[in-house]
DNA sequence: TTCTTCGATGTATGCGCATACATCGCCTTT
DNA sequence: AAAGGCGATGTATGCGCATACATCGAAGAA
């Protein structure tokens, strides 16, 4: 036997295709003895929707698609998740997209995602050479952009002040006393908001009244391993630093472990800072002073309003910065009795 | 201008719509002239493939379809990224759906993947009581199960031997003289692979001779927060563990945590181990002691098994069972100087 | 030369559903 | 009692593509 369609339910059960159409995606059209005569033929011969003929005939496939850079990082995870729970519940999967920060994948990504006709696009940042092609995509269909700011754009965003976040976190270390302090992020020239976290700091080490190092600068995708990597690169310096901010906690408790291979205590002979706080830094040894993002709140927000565009309500652009935090934990103290 | 068909194309083209159709699928067909001029006016009226109707014409979806727990497990994720890594670049998208351990949301996220025809599913795992249900649905498309072995069932996985990586595990603590062992494992009645965890330790347990103790044997889900809660639980109780075995890392860098909180030194006073071995597991302190498993193979080759089954090559059942290790780190040792 | 084969392309149909529009009673309204 | 309104349902068309089958011409076989 094969699948039964909308139209062998219809005639099994005396009605309209038209009229099973809309026990399945609005029952209150119909007179509860209708509905219960369609709603027991469906059920008997279980019948399946097809969700693809659905999609067609409305020109509008109900599925999202996110587009992060990598699921690897668990901060975003957490955005991830919270987006998801929001939409699944409402009938709409998530097809997710890893960028894994390279540009041509993102596009290629994209192409897919046009060509399944998706309702509503999400994003955790982009690649910033693919900006002009994907701010141009958002006119066209229901887009978010999170974990940064897009003011004035006319772009919906729900995100972090990164720049005043990053700044903030470097004034705090500048306060301790540090006058070397490095930064070390996952390719400010490739993504908007690690480059707002990089100008946070250069702005508030130059108010200092000096200019960043260039060699206090390093640039490493967000990992461990390359925390690791990038702190005894910094060890390795003939005056290193003594204060190392990592524009994310991956490569922070990378650079913790490093550190301590080193024989370095934390933080008395070097402070570190992360930004995130993933829910491992408070686990770390010692804990993580870092940056608070909230990142599964932004993953709520944006599942509902994108619920909201696609039911044509509040139409209004969606702006919103949400706050971030300083936690202080353990890793960051005065400068000067080690090193 | 409303956007270009297939048949706006051949139109266009002076072709048929079945040529069109063949440049974009399997322009070999074609005289590499013809190919040249479709390929020209799809380019210069900027046509989008329509995936959807597509999939409707050919009753079936090129969408993937994942069942994980949750992204919140970073082991998982690993699993997820390679998986993703092979299959997108063949265009196959994929739906990722978190179950949260929950057998309804798991039961209903399926039904969504039924009515979008996807072409195939892969599952770490699923609850318990939906196995007969999953199962059956294997039969009729093509599936892949990870994350443990299947033994003799006639299904498709990739997977580890949790009884047999558990019970070395245990074997190994006993063996460093700990007689009171505790076990911590994310909902064993629910999830096979823990169960399969919790059984290889019992099996080690009875083998030396003693019952396990009920009061260590814990059932938390995999956070770690709850690795933390379930550590301040052990140490609660009037004769404490001096081993606690974790079935995951999370809980068991959480219970790191709740020692340290405790006074207790780690592995002096108390061992612990986990199942994973997750990137941060090295990054602990003390880095933890583990079992190994091969996330990323797996998802690697559920990906490439996967796209061998769509395209009919190789269509014998993939049974698979990967290697594990214990990782000896620093965070077990022989009982009795502490506690 | 005639028949066959095969490569290149065209024709025509249907995939399963949503929905605009039409229909038909029945209940109000005046 | 006639007109209008509205709730419940039916009719009919098309969404954009894949593909089975047909066609046609040229090259090779006999």
């Amino acid at each position: 036997m094969t699948k039964p369609t909308i139209q062998d339910i219809a005639r099994l059960a005396g009605v309209s295709t038209a009229t099973v159409s809309r026990a399945i995606h609005d029952p209150k059209l119909l007179l509860p003895e209708t509905l219960r005569k369609v709603q027991g033929v469906i059920k008997r011969h279980g019948y399946i929707y097809n969700a693809v003929a659905g999609d067609l005939s409305r020109r509008k496939s109900s599925v999202l698609g996110l587009f992060i850079p990598t699921a690897e990082s668990p901060k975003i995870s957490s955005t991830v998740i919270a987006l998801q729970d929001v939409v699944n519940s409402h009938g709409f999967p998530v097809i997710i997209n890893n960028t894994l920060f390279d540009p041509r994948l993102e596009l290629d990504l994209l192409r897919q995602c046009r060509e399944r006709s998706l309702s509503g696009l999400i994003f955790v940042g982009c690649m910033t050479e693919n900006e002009p092609a994907i701010f141009a995509l958002g006119e066209e269909m229901p887009s978010i952009f999170l974990w940064d700011v897009l003011e004035g754009s006319g772009h919906n965003y729900i995100g972090i002040d990164n720049l005043a976040a990053s700044y903030k976190m470097t004034r705090y270390l500048l306060g301790l006393g540090h006058k070397r302090i490095a930064f070390v992020g996952a390719l400010p020239d490739k993504v908007s908001r690690v480059r707002r976290r990089l100008e946070g700091y250069t702005r508030a080490i130059r108010e200092q009244g000096e200019a960043a190092r260039p060699e206090y600068i390093l640039e490493f995708a967000p990992t461990l391993e390359n925390g690791h990597l990038a702190m005894r690169r910094l060890l390795d310096l003939a005056q290193p630093p003594t204060a190392v901010f990592c524009a994310c906690d991956m490569l922070a408790i990378g650079a913790l472990t490093a550190c301590r291979e080193a024989g370095l205590r934390v933080p008395q002979d070097i402070s570190i800072a992360g930004f995130d706080d993933v829910d491992f830094a408070s686990h770390a040894w010692p804990p993580l002073t870092t940056v608070r993002v909230p990142a599964q709140e932004m993953g709520t927000m944006a599942g509902r309003g994108m619920l909201d565009m696609l039911r044509k309500k509040n139409s209004g652009l969606i702006q919103q910065t949400l706050p971030t935090s300083i936690i202080v934990r353990g890793t960051c103290a005065e400068p000067g009795r080690g090193v």
